[in-house]
DNA sequence: CCAAAAGTGTTTTAGTTACACCCATGG
DNA sequence: CCATGGGTGTAACTAAAACACTTTTGG
């Protein structure tokens, strides 16, 4: 990036460049099982398919800038969790031109992703299907309600099981599935949120522990209502120090 | 990306289009300390500072071809492990336009490491201090011989810190150790690696069994010359099947 | 036989899992 | 008082760490 930039400094047209993109997978555990929102094609190419919200990243703004702005404008949601997930740079990913996406992904609680659904009529929930072990290898299906798998445009497929294996391998080190929880929550919803994104039972007593002794939980004193059994009691995330 | 990109297609410089780039972080193991190499900027802007070797990405190559091809080209060299780090997008990030770089890092051995020093006189080797708990935050910083720090270009020290912490974090579940020893090597030699990117002392005959017990080595038979002690084991890496 | 580093066996410890049980609530 | 899920204590197990030890080479 020495002579080649200088130059181009002086000469912008030197250089035919790609165009970049950014793609949000917008994600959350609804109904014990991971989802996503999708938007469905009205267009060539993969008109008909199913493709993850996105949109041209702008000359003035940043790549985390843009990401914001789409999940505002086309998923009509702010203050999610936002994370780059990985650069998509293959030259025929669209068949039009190129393109080069940077994905990121963003993480909601189910409450907020299904409120979305209704403020925003082109998007739609898809339940994904993880293939076990998904940690190392087999593509994630994306399917609607009737559990048929969904036909997915560009590299979209690749994107989703990509952001698939990063939730799974920072769900146990990092604070990341608070961020699919409201403020408020019990263990329980929180084992359902590992075992929902893990694909496994886990053990009850085991898990509390190990969730109470890393300190990241503050009790609220507070406690569920409305189940007519014993109410547990709700816990709110204290952000570790080094955690971003 | 519909509409907008579908109009695109038909009207290329619709847009202002951003660059884009590939930086190399290229590391080793070099006397026990983590090392980087770096060329010296002779020209504007971060003149006389140090950068990564890099270069832009053409209309016409995939990123990872981009990465390899600034590996030959630049590093003289090829065949080294590659793998995607970050993209980095601030609007300033260069002062001169605006350029979105894909940060790539590359894994050699200490004796390709060097000897490609030798056949492209650009580059210089830095030696890594990295701040412990490095894991989490503060910068690190690449030093000459006298271990003095090098001012660094652009954002090329946050890709520095990163590329260390992902080192960190993919070293023990990942075979990416292997990618900075030749084919055959000692367990002690392994050993080193960890404690040089850890920076921390490891327990000998813990590491030995548990490198042993994961199944990805070989031994080979063949054992260490050179030594005026007993000679060493050679083991070979045997790759797992779900690695990537 | 000595120094130096390779390599092994055994005990200790810590962390996780499994299981059994008690507790609190609505009906 | 029963069903249901919340919550806790204890034992069993497993994996890692610490330590002491034996082995093998060159000189």
């Amino acid at each position: 990036m020495d002579e080649a930039a200088f130059l181009e400094s002086y000469d912008p047209a030197a250089y035919e460049r790609p165009s970049v993109a950014v793609d949000l997978i917008l994600m959350s555990v609804v109904d014990g099982a991971p989802a996503v929102l999708l938007t469905r094609r009205d267009q060539h190419p993969f008109t008909g398919a199913w493709a993850l919200p996105g949109g041209f990243v702008g000359i003035g703004e940043s790549l985390d800038e843009a990401a914001h702005r789409i999940l505002v404008e086309k998923a009509r949601m702010s203050d999610a969790y936002v994370e780059q997930l990985y650069t998509f740079g293959a030259v025929d990913r669209d068949p039009r031109t190129r393109i080069i996406s940077v994905a990121y992904f963003a993480l909601l609680p189910a409450d907020r992703f299904t409120a979305a659904l209704k403020s925003a009529p082109e998007l739609a929930l898809a339940e994904l299907t993880v293939p076990w072990p998904g940690e190392t290898g087999g593509p994630v299906e994306a399917c609607n309600g009737d559990g048929d798998p969904l036909q997915l445009a560009f590299d979209h497929g690749e994107m989703l099981s990509l952001a698939v294996r990063r939730l799974r391998g920072k769900l146990d080190y990092s604070g990341i599935a608070f961020a699919l929880l409201p403020e408020r929550f019990t263990l329980r919803a929180l084992q359902d949120i590992y075992e929902a994104i893990l694909d496994t039972k886990l053990n009850k007593p085991a898990f509390r522990r190990r969730m109470l002794d890393r300190g990241w939980l503050e009790a609220t004193g507070e406690r569920e209502t409305g189940a007519s059994f014993r109410p547990a009691e709700l816990y709110r995330y204290r952000q570790a120090e080094g955690e971003q």
